[in-house]
DNA sequence: GAGAATTTGTGAATAATTTCGCAAATTCAG
DNA sequence: CTGAATTTGCGAAATTATTCACAAATTCTC
């Protein structure tokens, strides 16, 4: 790859790769830039920049074959296998996620499970054992786990990223409100913090009064 | 406000204020943009030019005033009052979201759950009663709730959305993987699905085998 | 089969965002 | 009190992202 792809453009695919399988579902067999652009709210030509960015997989006159289309996506986000995940903090939004079905269909497994409480640890979450965060680097440098979902308290953001740093960890989703400061070329990382996007919307709401 | 703040712009504040808040509650009494970009791995030109939109809040030689500074991004995010939220869908994620100690103190009270299962509908949720979604738009009317948090099964989503948009719900936190399809001037919405975000890391995770 | 209608991929134009660079204000050191 | 060091806010420049517009390929209509 000379020139990255840009990040903005990386960030749209996922969106394209869901809603093709949602069409797939059902039944639908072909699409166009238009159709896509309409259900998504983007324009036909920035889906067909953003596609050309990776190759030529459409067809003039015709648009995109579903079925096609889904596959390269899922080479070029890697979904092409499924990835196993570890989950950090079991409190109320840890344990949702563990509990939640819509992961592993989608390729993602919850391998892993940690906590500090000695209440909580020993015991499961459907069929995963709730570990020691003690163990942390050791028992995801075993599993071979890339990805982190980190759900602890704010206060032990920091520290507990970087222990996943140092456990070998290469994509962090952090839930909490904490700006990580992780070393870039190292871990990727994307902040979901929900109390933010709370208040981005708040800017706006307030605003129409 | 003559040309809007660009969306951009807006959807950093909430990180910049609760930075702050860290710093303040830390001790701290000033900031320069030169630390708070450093903190955020941001350019200390992006913060100035971003705050620059809204006012002049730095001093020259001194940078900003913590608690002055937090001061005005409550106002311009419109959080110098509490907000009330609706939560629709009380599965895993839901039930994690309604048991989450983390939105009052900035600011969000969960008012009201809902979920369409009679299983659920009359329990209760901490001290939140499940409401039946059928008596979505009348109780979200009644209660005068903006903002609502959606946690549905995907196939539910669109319906779902349109109803609260008729219960005029002024803003969606999105959490399914469907994107909805919804009137833009009418509702602010923010799509938060977690496989497309795991997604987005998979893309740089993948590459740098 | 001919002409109209679709639709892609892309170079060029436009628009948006970020970074640069510096005058002005302020603080700090001695 | 003086000179060095900070730091802001902002215009200008540079960079990045989106939209436009159209040739080329294909399909559709009758």
């Amino acid at each position: 790859m000379q020139t990255p792809i840009p990040d903005i453009v990386v960030s749209r695919l996922p969106v394209y790769f869901q809603t093709l399988q949602t069409m797939q579902a059902e039944g639908q067999h072909t699409t166009s830039s238009k159709e896509l652009g309409e259900k998504l709210g983007i324009s036909a030509a920035q889906i067909r920049k953003d596609l050309s960015q990776f190759g030529e997989f459409g067809k003039q006159g015709t648009g995109y074959i579903i079925s096609f289309l889904i596959d390269q996506l899922k080479t070029i986000l890697n979904m092409d296998h499924s990835w196993d995940v570890a989950v950090i903090g079991a409190g109320n939004l840890g344990k949702a996620i563990a509990h939640y079905h819509g992961f592993a269909p989608q390729g993602f497994n919850i391998k892993l499970v940690f906590d500090t409480s000695p209440d909580l640890i020993g015991t499961n979450i459907g069929d995963l054992n709730i570990l020691d965060i003690d163990e942390l680097i050791p028992c995801i440098k075993k599993a071979g786990v890339k990805i982190a979902m980190l759900t602890v308290p704010d206060a032990a953001a920091q520290a507990v990223a970087d222990e996943l740093v140092k456990a070998g960890i290469e994509g962090i989703l952090n839930y909490t409100s904490t700006p990580l400061n992780l070393p870039p070329r190292v871990v990727h990382l994307r902040h979901s913090d929900p109390v933010s996007q709370l208040q981005h919307m708040t800017y706006y709401i307030g605003k129409s009064k």
